[in-house]
DNA sequence: ATTGAAATAGGCCCCGT
DNA sequence: ACGGGGCCTATTTCAAT
């Protein structure tokens, strides 16, 4: 018996990461640049964008806006934690998260936390009442804990 | 006594914000079609945009890219306490983070952990191994804490 | 600061090979 | 996968308001 193969999707082409590569860094970079930069023709260059977007391997663009400039100078984490066997309150619980002003970004654990939750907010005041008004307020959650986030780092990885 | 002034910096114009909130949805989106959107010309746009940016308000643009895509099926949240009293060796794993292979980001946090790794491996024995090799062999970790991450969202503060 | 027009450049689709 | 041609669109600069 062989090895379970680990990628059931096609392997991608190193011309395709290096692709990606360039793009993580710099999505505004010119199809004409990214071509010349990995050694193919700007027509085939832009086919391969194409489908790396169709395939869903690139999930969008976006321009990465400091927080304090929109007058949210205040970021934390916080780790929520939800009531066992309320499925549909839980259900109800993630619709909303996304959509509560200040959520950077929400990411569902494993784990004794069940959720984690990015947010930017203008200041301490408001992140108290983003945490009473829209956490400990809400039937699903059980628990909280926020810590403030001093600073964050871009790895390498692509994100 | 009046009240202390929460923003520093100058306020940023209406149709700034709105600049930047179709770039963070979509960093591709062409000057053309962000003017129109916005209500200015093109080249006034444009100006607004390079200001923006040099301003350091737009901090780049980024390609959103699936990480199973490229093999890392597996995606974890890792919370590392250090050593106090280490300084030294608390600047030097400081600036390591970020080229550890796998990293997608780092949050410097206030609170019981120090760090908040966001990590991007192909499966769960690279991430043992991560952990093992990066983190608690690192002179400066004291405690690490893995939760894997069943799925994540992006909110609707720019981030 | 914002604009419109004009010139440069790049993107894009179809056709070949 | 590459190259070229034709066409369209976008970007950029500049003079003027």
């Amino acid at each position: 018996m062989g090895p379970v193969p680990k990628n059931p999707q096609p392997a991608l082409a190193p011309v395709d990461r290096a692709i990606l590569r360039l793009l993580a860094e710099d999505a505004r970079m010119p199809n004409n640049a990214i071509a010349e930069a990995v050694g193919i023709a700007p027509s085939t260059c832009l086919a391969r964008m194409r489908a790396l977007r169709e395939r869903g391997v690139i999930r969008g663009f976006h321009a990465d806006v400091d927080p304090a400039a929109l007058g949210l100078g205040i970021q934390a984490m916080i780790a929520v934690r939800l009531h066992a066997h309320t499925k549909e309150r839980i259900s109800s619980f993630t619709a909303e998260i996304p959509h509560l002003p200040g959520v950077v970004a929400a990411y569902h654990l494993a784990g004794a936390d069940d959720y984690l939750l990015h947010v930017a907010v203008p200041d301490t005041d408001a992140l108290r009442d983003f945490v009473l008004d829209h956490l400990t307020a809400h039937p699903a959650v059980a628990h909280t804990e926020t810590s403030l986030i001093f600073g964050h780092m871009r790895g390498e990885a692509v994100s």
